[in-house]
DNA sequence: CTGTTAGCGCCTTCAA
DNA sequence: TTGAAGGCGCTAACAG
């Protein structure tokens, strides 16, 4: 255990105790490829930055180089929840890897760039929230690289792989692939979500006319449940076989609301939600869901990130169709 | 909007702009006390520094000030979920009200604290994970403070006032209260939840041994709900009138499982989880669970942080039951 | 092979 | 009322 002082201490307390000049030490620490010190120097200095429990100040180093090697994820003002921290967790790990920091930061409502800025100048920026045109120009100016990763942020592609349509379509597909020409389309109310909601509402649209299926929407998602089975009592008469959901509580709320309503699940009607949450596999009958894969999506952004690569892969390798006991496939009864 | 530029802009440039001299530009900005600054200049000052989109740069600040404004969040190498969001959202909001800038770090299994101090130098850490006595006096070194919240830091309390063991206290005490005298808890194998599990089961053994009443343990939650299935018949007929379950996901299991079984909820047995999640209120019948009232919790953490106070609270005023029908009565029946 | 030196951007004491 | 100067800790070109 090194032992405790107050003062920090600082590459000229690890010189004087090794003997040598700050420049030595610096060499030494980063071992500059021009190493033509002598091994015995060497280990000198290193013991003493041991002993003295010696890290190089990285606001100094930060300073000096005109760069820190930290990149700031930029989350919106809503609690993370689900593969949100599955791939924060899997982004941190990766950058790791590079030398690089992750940090992340839930900006609020009214604060704007700066407020963070003000407190450290990240190498790169991941905006996983919208920012405004003058936001991009303030970190432009600070020499930040900025990226657009399921935000929108002007002059920015959004590079997430993952298209938000791409999921509403992938559940209509799913179900009309299996024989269901009338399916529903159910979303919560909360604004907060209409960035997510709208465009998978939006691909289910297009894909149901695509395919010449029938698509009704309804969006008044109650807690209780009672608006919720009277409607799926009457979404059952008018022949609605499968139901998709905004994502996997709504589609328990409508399971369970299906159960009260004696409406069997899957024999009257197909369930299938979004996100492949841990829950899915513990309902009677296990839910449908659509996946991420973000495996392979951390790793790009990560690559992206520390290489400045432009490829741009499509949802169809990273979203996973999980098909479960809810789903009834129609076609498959002659 | 600011004209873009590639060179940063510093405050020896505000001062050409507006012909003075740093230092003038310095105490303008920095609204010094002894203002004996002519509003003439001030405003000079303060235009040409919006002109050029200045802004102090950060590390640069730190280093002279030695000391930055962040404070440092380290959370445990698992996925983000549910309450612990909740916090982090609000606790960030206060910190930005005395102006500290909240920043997140998920550290890896097998990385220690020196990594991330590498790249920046915060004034606090929230360690919501374990630390070992390396790492503390690491940061300490560095004149960094150290809280512990939800995390194990050997020489420092936990700060924060919600005790896990009351967790289980409360489950049980919740059933007892309504006349459950022999009671399950089931909570899950993972091991990375032992911190938070352990603790549970032991608050439940401690209560159910003080309101003498049964307690029996079961930790072979599988996902399809085979096994659970038989143990809940089989529990139900050693007469176990009420079960407690470690989180909600787990207690939906057990619901879903009950139902299979023909084992009716709450008739047959009474069912309580943790966590409040959003999906307590879709189930049929709703869960009852134990919720965070982390409003009162956070506001503490905060004022514990920019005051450095000491007071602790205990969890009585932070864990919130909720009793919904999941649960039943059964000292009301005459 | 090693030490001297300059300067990154900022703040603040001291003179003028 | 403003300017000059020093130094925070670090790196790297440039001697020696």
């Amino acid at each position: 255990m090194p032992p405790r002082q107050h003062r920090k201490v600082s590459g000229k307390d690890v010189a004087e105790a090794a003997g040598v000049s700050r420049t030595t030490v610096s060499f030494v620490l980063n071992d500059r490829p021009n190493s033509a010190i002598p091994e015995e120097t060497r280990r000198r200095v290193l013991t003493a930055a041991e002993a003295l429990g010696y890290a190089p100040l990285p606001e100094a180093r930060a300073l000096k180089m005109g760069h820190s090697d930290v990149v700031l994820c930029l989350l919106p003002d809503w609690p993370i929840t689900g593969p949100l921290g599955v791939l924060l967790e899997s982004l941190s790990a990766r950058l790791a890897d590079s030398g690089l920091t992750m940090l992340a930061h839930q900006r609020r409502p009214d604060d704007d760039l700066s407020q963070v800025l003000g407190a450290l100048t990240p190498t790169t920026i991941v905006a996983m929230c919208d920012l405004s045109e003058i936001e991009v120009s303030y970190a432009e100016a600070r020499g930040i690289s900025l990226v657009a990763f399921m935000g929108d942020v002007p002059g920015r592609p959004d590079l997430a792989g993952l298209r938000q349509s791409d999921i509403g379509r992938l559940q209509v597909a799913a179900l009309v692939d299996r024989g269901h020409a009338s399916v529903a389309y159910v979303l919560p109310h909360d604004r907060n979500l209409d960035w997510f909601s709208e465009p998978r509402l939006e691909g289910a649209r297009e894909e149901a006319q695509r395919r010449n299926a029938d698509l009704i929407e309804y969006r008044d998602v109650d807690n209780g449940g009672a608006r919720l089975a009277t409607w799926v009592i009457s979404a059952a008469r008018d022949r609605v076989t499968g139901i998709c959901a905004y994502n996997d509580e709504v589609a328990l709320s409508i399971l369970m609301a299906a159960h009260g309503a004696g409406i069997a699940v899957p024999e009257d009607v197909s369930l299938i939600g979004v996100d492949d949450s841990c829950f899915t596999r513990m309902t009677r009958p296990p839910l449908s869901s659509v996946g991420f894969g973000l495996g392979v999506e951390v790793q790009r952004l990560a690559a992206l990130i520390t290489e400045s690569g432009t490829e741009v892969r499509g949802s169809d390798e990273i979203l996973q169709l999980q098909i479960r006991q809810s789903v009834q496939d129609l076609s498959a009864t002659p």
